[in-house]
RNA sequence: CGGGGCGUGGCGUAGUGGCUAGCGCGCCUGCUUUGGGAGCAGGAGAUCGCAGGUUCGAGUCCUGUCGCCCCGACCA
C-alpha cells in the first residue's frame, strides 16, 4: 500500500494551534492525523485513521490469540439494562441521554458491561458453555465534565472493551491472566513505556484491578512505585502501612487550654513550639491531629457529611476519597454546611463532637496512622481552643478507618518498607475482577456439573484505542514532529523526491513499486513544486520511521535512507536500494 | 462549581471610538526557483462568536449571552 503527498487529504500547519497545549495533542493537530469537531470530539483524517486502525488492528491480533471473539454491540443503547444494573444513576450526568420520538429514553453507551453480561445470559446457560471471553472495539461516549488534551481525554473516544465469564473463581483467574498477558503484548508492541499497578475498580465494581499506565508528565493518574520491590500502585489505591498498637497506660491525661488564634496546622504548630517547647525536637505538623468535613453526595442524589481525621501534615488528596465513597462523588463543605452543624467551629474541629456518637453524629473516619495509641493535639471544638495528649482508643474512635490522605514521595512500601517514588501516567487499559456484581444485578447464571445454578464470575478489560495514539505520541516525539513506532505507522517509509529532474521521479515510482513488491508500505512525497524543506519538515512532522530521499545524489546513483528515532543517515545505491530498505524497515 | 485567559478569512495574529479591518502562513494565476519551511507580480477569501445598547460613528465602550483554553476543586 502506498499514499502519495500529492492526492493526499492533509495539510499540515507550519505552527502550533492556538488550542493545544500537550504534545500529542499539537503534533497530531498540526501534522494533519486529527481535527477537532466539538470540545472533546476528533474527526480522525486519513493519516490518524490509518494509525487507529493499526492500533486495533494489533489489539484484535492479540485478543484472538487468547481465544476472545469479536463482537459489536450498538453504540445506541436502550435505558433498562443500565436501570437494572444502578449505572444509569451512577454514571449520573456523565452519560449522553436522549429520547426517540416516543419519548422512550436511550443512551450512548459509556461502557458495555450490561449489554455483554445479558446478551450471555441470553443465550447460554450451562456451565459447558463456559469459559468464554468476549470482546469488541466500539465507539463510547462519555460526558466528560472536563475534556481535555485533544484524544487524551474525550468525550468520544474508542475503546476495545472485553468479558470474561467463568464458573469459578479459579477458571476465573486463567481467564484473567490470559488478559493480563494480552495487555502486556499489546502495549509492547505498540511501543509504549508503561507500568502496571494496582488499581481501584471505581465505577466497574468488583473487588480487584490492575491499571497499565504509559509513563507521561501530562498523564492524569499519579501511581507510586517502590525503589526496592516490585509493588507499584496507584495513588488511590495505596495501602498505608499501619504502624503497631501502643499501649497508653503511661501517656499523660487529655487536657484542653486556650490557643488563641490558631485556626491553621501552622499557626498551632507555632504555638506548641513558643508555650510547650519539647525537650528532644520541635513540634511538627505532624503531631498534630486534622479534621477535614466534606459532603458526600450518593448517585441518587442523598447529600451526607462526612469527617476524616488525617495527620496535620498531609492534606486529603480527593481523588484517593473520591476512589474510596464511589460512586459517590465529593463536594466541598461550605459555609451553609457550617450553619447546620453549629457544633463544628471553624479551625478548632476535634473528635469531641464528630463520630455517630457525637454532638455532631457525623460519620469519622481515620487515616490508618491514626491508630490506637497514638496522641494528638487535635480541636477541641471551642473557638481558640486546642486539645493536647488526646490519644486515640482511651480518649475517642473513630466510626472506621479511610485511605484518603495524600500519598507522598518517600511513603513507606506496605510490602518492605522501602521508600515509595511517585510518577505520571496515562491511563492505557485497565482489567477488573467483577466478581458476581453484573450476574447477580442481571441474573446471569448457569447449571453446574450438579444441576444447580451458580453465578458466573465475570472480569472486564479495557483498552483506550484512540487514546493510545495520542500516549504514543507523548512518549514517542522530538522537537521536529512525531515519530511513530513501526507497528503503528501509517506507513513504514517516507520517500521524498527532491528536485526538479524528472529522472528523479521517474526513479522514486520504481522504487514505490520496487518497495510495494517487498511488502514495505511507503507514503511517497510526489509533489512535484514543493521546495526540499518543505518536503523534509513535512516528513519529520508526520513521523515515518524511516525517511528515504531521492535527489541529487541519484546522479552518482545514490539514495539517501535516514532513520527518523536516531537521524542516523547512510547513502546507498540507488540499484539496491529496495532491498536495503526493505531490510533496514525489517530489522528495526 | 469557582478563578483566570481568549473569541478578528482555513491556521497564527495586529488593530489609543474615526477613512476601504492590517500582517504572516496557507490557497489561486503567471514567470523564475528546487538538499532545509523560495522570489517577484497579480488575485480569491472576514456579516470582527451572537444579541441588544451607548454614539454622528463600535472590531474597539456597556449589558447580556454562547463558546473555547488553562488552572483549582477541601486543608478547617
Amino acid at each position: 500500500m502506498s499514499l502519495r503527498m500529492s492526492t493526499l487529504f492533509l495539510r499540515t500547519l507550519r505552527e502550533d494551534p492556538a488550542d493545544a497545549e500537550v504534545p500529542s495533542h499539537r503534533l497530531l493537530v498540526r501534522a494533519g492525523y486529527i481535527r477537532r469537531a466539538a470540545p472533546g470530539i476528533y474527526t480522525w483524517l486519513p493519516l490518524g485513521w490509518h494509525v487507529l486502525r493499526n492500533v486495533e488492528r494489533i489489539v484484535r491480533e492479540e485478543m484472538d490469540a487468547i481465544g476472545a471473539q469479536e463482537l459489536h454491540f450498538p453504540a445506541l443503547l436502550p435505558r433498562e439494562p443500565y436501570e437494572a444494573s444502578g449505572r444509569w444513576s451512577e454514571y449520573g450526568d456523565s452519560i449522553f441521554t436522549l429520547r426517540d420520538r416516543k419519548e422512550a429514553e436511550y443512551l450512548l453507551g459509556p461502557t458495555h458491561e450490561e449489554m455483554f453480561t445479558l446478551a450471555v445470559k441470553d443465550m447460554y446457560s450451562s456451565y459447558k458453555d463456559l469459559p468464554l471471553s468476549l470482546y469488541q472495539i466500539q465507539t463510547k461516549y462519555r460526558d466528560e465534565q472536563r475534556p481535555r488534551a485533544g484524544l487524551l481525554r474525550g468525550r468520544e473516544f474508542v475503546m476495545k472493551d472485553s468479558y470474561s465469564f467463568d464458573v469459578s473463581d479459579e477458571a476465573f483467574m486463567r481467564s484473567y491472566l490470559a488478559h493480563r498477558g494480552a495487555y502486556i503484548k499489546i502495549f509492547d508492541r505498540l511501543g509504549l513505556d508503561y507500568v502496571v499497578v494496582a488499581a481501584m475498580s471505581g465505577a466497574m465494581g468488583g473487588s480487584a484491578s490492575e491499571e497499565f499506565l504509559a509513563n507521561s508528565e501530562v498523564g492524569e493518574d499519579t501511581y507510586v512505585r517502590c525503589m526496592n520491590c516490585d509493588y507499584a500502585a496507584n495513588v488511590e489505591a495505596v495501602r498505608v502501612p499501619v504502624p503497631e498498637a501502643v499501649p497508653y497506660d503511661t501517656l499523660p491525661a487529655a487536657h484542653a487550654e486556650q490557643t488563641p488564634d490558631t485556626p491553621t496546622i501552622e499557626t498551632l504548630v507555632d504555638h506548641l513550639n513558643d508555650k510547650h517547647p519539647l525537650a528532644d525536637r520541635a513540634w511538627g505538623a505532624a503531631d498534630t491531629l486534622k479534621n477535614v468535613i466534606v459532603t458526600v453526595v450518593q448517585p441518587g442524589g442523598a447529600r451526607e457529611p462526612l469527617a476524616i481525621g488525617v495527620p496535620g501534615d498531609r492534606d486529603v488528596d480527593l481523588k484517593r476519597l473520591g476512589a474510596q465513597v464511589e460512586p459517590a462523588t465529593i463536594e466541598a463543605f461550605d459555609e451553609s454546611d457550617f450553619a447546620k452543624h453549629p457544633t463544628l467551629v471553624k479551625g478548632y474541629i476535634g473528635p469531641g463532637t464528630l463520630g455517630e456518637k457525637g454532638a455532631s453524629g457525623i460519620r469519622y473516619l481515620l487515616d490508618p496512622r491514626v491508630v490506637a495509641g497514638t496522641r494528638w493535639v487535635t480541636g477541641a471544638n471551642v473557638d481558640g481552643s486546642h486539645v493536647l495528649d488526646l490519644v486515640v482508643g482511651r480518649d475517642f474512635e473513630g466510626d472506621g478507618v479511610i485511605e484518603a490522605a495524600e500519598v507522598r514521595d518517600g511513603d513507606e512500601c506496605p510490602n518492605c518498607g522501602n521508600p515509595l517514588e511517585t510518577a505520571r501516567g496515562i491511563e492505557m487499559g485497565h482489567i477488573f475482577q467483577l466478581g458476581t456484581k453484573y450476574a447477580d444485578s442481571l441474573g446471569l447464571q448457569v447449571l453446574d456439573e450438579n444441576g444447580k445454578l451458580v453465578t458466573v464470575t465475570m472480569g472486564s478489560y479495557g483498552v483506550g484505542v484512540s487514546r493510545a495514539v495520542a500516549a504514543i505520541v507523548e512518549t514517542s516525539h522530538d522537537e521536529l514532529g512525531i515519530i511513530w513506532p513501526r507497528e503503528v505507522s501509517p506507513a513504514d517509509v517516507h520517500l521524498v523526491a527532491t528536485g526538479k529532474d524528472a529522472e528523479v521521479f521517474e526513479f522514486s515510482e520504481r522504487l514505490v513499486a520496487a518497495l510495494e513488491a517487498r511488502g514495505v508500505s511507503v507514503l511517497y512525497d510526489d509533489r512535484q513544486k514543493v521546495s526540499p524543506g518543505v518536503k523534509f519538515k513535512d516528513a519529520e512532522l508526520l513521523g515515518m520511521p524511516t525517511i528515504v530521499v531521492v535527489g541529487k545524489g541519484l546522479a552518482e546513483g545514490r539514495v539517501e535512507l535516514r532513520d527518523r528515532r536516531t537521524d542516523d543517515r547512510r547513502e546507498v545505491a540507488a540499484d539496491a536500494a529496495a532491498d536495503e530498505i526493505a531490510s533496514a524497515v525489517r530489522g528495526s
